[in-house]
DNA sequence: TTATATACGACTAATTTAGTCTTATTTATT
DNA sequence: AATAAATAAGACTAAATTAGTCGTATATAA
């Protein structure tokens, strides 16, 4: 419960690796799994990720990889995670792409109200946190 | 991802439900799971939690049930959530019963620290959430 | 033309969460 | 003493989510 999914810490690993390695080539897929031992398939999803949600530009082809858009400073934990996850919310009547809500309490519940904020609570926790305070 | 159980949503419940019918009669899991509309057995397990974890005194057989130990203002979410979860970290590197912790990366891993000082602040939006302030 | 890289979706496997079933025990009431 | 109502606890099944793999297309430097 309340764990953070192999996808999200990939997420930070990668982006650690981008903000790093900031200088000439661009980083690849292949380097970032063999540097933090993760599976390719799972980073190269991850970075695409980051490029499709403009945190990182993709290079195609030979030579090619990514490069982080913005310094590790102006890039939050919140940015990372929404780049990865569409599902990061703490209850399911939460969740965004569930436009229609699924929870059968939903009419009655007593306890949206405040789990709301500690919604707002945690993602604070993210927002405040900057790539730069992971490095 | 990052989301709270139903097991936990149900703890609050029935938490609450417990503190709002708090004098004469004792709550029983039947009662609660009629007015929360949730399954029984597993309202029934929680409360069992409860009692095991000091939240609740339990009263056996006929004319039994349950009632709060302590005043809600006293009684943490985080009180609540470790009485029905082992699990609630973060990361699995974290986790108290994984004796012998599983993960690959964990030499390594880069952002295990950062990661232990979120977990600190969630710990802390439960910690200072009291059962009276989800009334 | 070849090698190297991103892009992306479908698929499978593993793990976790949710819910059910069963049996035992305790105690008030009749 | 018998019965009914309740907690206690563990095994089991089903559903959902997460993790990981595979295959194929496209882009580009050399
Ligand atoms: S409506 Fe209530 S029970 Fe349903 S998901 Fe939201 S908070 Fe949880
Ligand atoms: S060691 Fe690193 S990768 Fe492994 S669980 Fe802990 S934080 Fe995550």
């Amino acid at each position: 419960m309340l764990k953070l999914s192999k996808k999200t810490e990939y997420a930070f690993m990668a982006a650690r690796h981008l903000a790093m390695n900031n200088s000439g080539h661009y980083s690849t897929a292949k380097e970032i799994a063999d540097n933090c031992q993760i599976p390719y398939q799972l980073v190269a999803k991850v970075l695409q990720n980051f490029a499709r949600n403009k945190i990182a530009t993709s290079f195609q082809g030979a030579k090619g990889g990514y490069k982080l858009n913005r310094l590790p400073d102006n890039i939050s934990l919140i940015d990372i995670i929404k780049a990865v996850e569409h599902n990061y919310q703490v209850t399911e009547c939460m969740q965004e792409d569930n436009s229609k809500s699924t929870c059968s309490h939903l009419d009655c519940c007593k306890i949206r109200d405040p789990l709301i904020e500690i919604q707002r609570k945690i993602d604070n926790v993210f927002v405040q946190t900057s790539l730069k305070q992971i490095l």
